[in-house]
DNA sequence: AATTGTGAACGAATTCACAGCG
DNA sequence: CGCTGTGAATTCGTTCACAATT
């Protein structure tokens, strides 16, 4: 992107990295525990230890929402808050409807985390008539043909598709063609959409799998280990730690607590 | 990873990226699904749209596991399977405990997808004496009393977190200290494990605070289509399609279904 | 003196494009 | 002839290391 030699550019350039987007809310965590505690600043060292990265990827992080540390010192505590919360875009009200009420759906509902961040869960919607009127975590639950009228009523964009697999694609759908244009896809589907819409998605099984791999790599690193104990030379490498087991880092992904 | 010039890594050279790791379990699904419709082949192309990525990108991926497929004709379904399942781990059995069986633990404990792959719940934990005894799931819910004993005997080395954040650290060096080596974390909360224990955390508010920031970004585009309309020139550079909204393409992360 | 902000070096992941093979 | 498998080119992300700044 040029070497923006020209004069500066004021506040942002534009065009946060992607990888940088998603550890915004992390560091966001972190600092708004730190002001809990009163903590007015912080270095990037300390903060980053917060959020479980290292300092040089948080310090380049912030360079690209722009210059909001002082040398020498540290970053404000507040300041900061203000400041990603605005990137974020979590200083305005963002009405989110929940689809499919089950288990994961009433978990969602009930999370707490959500109110505290400009979400606000603008409706619980089932297909289910039994559970149309029955409130859950102090929301009624509507009915899946009221569901266009919803969005439209409520100027929502976001929304969250917590229904089993096969109904999915059909619910997200009709989202979309009601306006919705991010999704937060629970169902262990691919969907589809048009351009112009994001989807993230978050599935259990992908993560278990990923861990039995890894699981099952050490496994295998253990028994080798062991028999280079009795019998001759190993062929495997090993030695050179693999890059995989990365420490305590962080992963790259990332959805939802209790 | 050297340009492994020497004779052949055989059957595959160790090392498979983490990121082509992190779609196995994608491809997986898909071809399971393909399975279960008795579909004997496919190629790269047609897995690739039903996983949600390019076709380049899934033949490379594969080349990490070795040539499973026929030039001319494509990949044979069930043995695809076969040989990813082996690659993740999938053909043993992993017993899995779930501690804390709130709203989010239930919903864990119910989900089907769990045992299809080689996941067993081997118990779920919780810390309210009211919880134990009563069954879930058809599980028994177990007081945190046990948990080191239920680790052992179970040969336990796969846990899930699905407490509030406060209790989460302390549950995780629990879990480890009894012996587990991998960890879904689901707590908002930055864990801290030792080396050779693996964390993978999916947090809800952290999603869709992505989803946010992208939202926000479009209503921007919007407003400054519209504003390039009315008056003169615009400070943003616009056109250059940005390179962040990749189109229908599914993201990074991952986690999690009804 | 301490700590940020950032070019530059590095490494990982994706995409291209085509040779190789069935 | 079609489709896989893969080097080479490219893009994206991380880390290093140090000059700039308070």
């Amino acid at each position: 992107m040029a070497t923006g030699r020209t004069h500066r550019p004021a506040t942002r350039s534009r065009g946060i990295p992607e990888a940088t987007v998603a550890r915004l809310p992390l560091y966001l965590r972190a600092l708004t525990a730190l002001s809990e505690r009163s903590v007015p600043t912080v270095s990037s060292e300390e903060l980053a230890a917060a959020a479980g990265v290292n300092s040089a990827k948080l310090r380049k992080d912030f360079s690209y929402l722009g210059s909001y540390g002082t040398r020498g010192v540290g970053y404000d505590v507040e300041y900061l808050v203000y400041q990603i919360s605005r990137e974020l875009g979590l200083t305005q009200d963002w009405p989110v409807v929940i689809v499919g009420i089950g288990n994961l759906g009433a978990a969602l509902a009930n999370y707490g985390g959500f109110a505290s961040r400009g979400f606000r869960v603008a409706a619980l919607i089932d297909a289910d008539p039994a559970m149309a009127g029955k409130p859950v975590a102090g929301i009624p639950v509507q009915h899946t043909d009221e569901l266009e009228k919803i969005i439209d009523d409520n100027g929502v964009s976001i929304g969250v598709i917590a229904t089993p697999a096969g109904a999915a694609q059909q619910v997200c759908d009709r989202l979309v063609a009601a306006g919705v244009t991010s999704i937060l896809n629970f169902a262990p589907t691919v969907l589809s959409v048009p351009d112009g819409v994001d989807v993230r998605k978050v599935d259990l099984s992908i993560e278990l799998q990923i861990l039995a791999f890894h699981e099952q790599r050490k496994a295998g690193e253990e028994a080798a280990a062991a028999a280079a104990d009795g019998a001759g030379p190993v062929a495997t490498t090993r030695g050179e730690s693999e890059s995989a087991d990365k420490g305590p880092d962080g992963d790259v992904p990332a959805v939802m607590p209790a």
